[in-house]
DNA sequence: CCGAATCCCCACCGATACTG
DNA sequence: CAGTATCGGTGGGGATTCGG
């Protein structure tokens, strides 16, 4: 295409530009931290190693589909370990490696500064809301 | 209904438990700062105020819908002001609050992580997937 | 007991066009 | 300049069922 739009070729630059956006590892990070269930996840990985089903029962929020992709997510990118152990029945453990170990500090700073805001947040957006409505 | 099988009660209680862990305020900023572009957002605020269009300049990935969706909702929750200045053109200021501030740290200690250790990650990743498959 | 596989919905997000 | 309105595609995530 030789004619094409200034909106089309704005929109185009800003496709390319995304890409550089979305690989940035803040971002990435982010949204992997970010994913359902992978804090309380990873929370509850550090008291240790844990079963399947363990795991399944303190996060009682999340489905058998859910918890398994986040598990198998974090295990890909070395966060645990998935331990198979074949008796009957079968038995699963899984555990934090190192570098799942060194992202609790960074998950507890944002629990942490949740934990303390979080009253603010909530009277900010009940004011924001009473307000504007 | 006073028949229902075994796992619709347990899909019940689970449901019902669900709604306690999504409130847990650690998840609820996770998805905050999870959103798209809200760590970009944060972090281009921090230099001091910026004008809508700068935002948008800055982080070319985000639509203008997207952009304004999540100015609006970090403005509901506090975390930023929203200043219109009625001349022509329009004029529309954004900027930090102390509570926006204040999460900061906590950004920056989740960028500060991520690029200590994302190649960490994708070589992981990488091993794992040559193993896999 | 630990999943894999399947179906399905709707919430999110992007593109485009229009307004003050 | 700074949005709002609207439409459409996509995929995340839940319920359910089947296998080892």
């Amino acid at each position: 295409m030789t004619t094409r739009t200034a909106a089309q070729a704005h929109t185009a630059a800003r496709i390319a530009h995304r890409e550089h956006c979305v690989r940035c590892p803040t971002n990435r990070m982010l949204d992997r931290i970010g994913e359902k269930w992978v804090a309380l996840i990873i929370k509850e990985l550090s008291g240790g190693l844990r079963r399947y089903g363990e795991l399944g029962r303190a996060i009682p929020g999340a489905s058998q589909k859910m918890l398994t992709q986040a598990l198998r997510n974090l295990e890909r990118d070395g966060l645990l370990t998935r331990t198979v152990t074949p008796e009957v029945p079968a038995r699963v453990d899984y555990e934090l490696t190192a570098l799942g170990h060194s992202l609790l500090p960074v998950i507890q700073a944002v629990a942490q500064w949740a934990d303390q805001h979080i009253e603010q947040i909530d009277s900010a957006r009940a004011a924001h809301d009473a307000r504007g409505r």
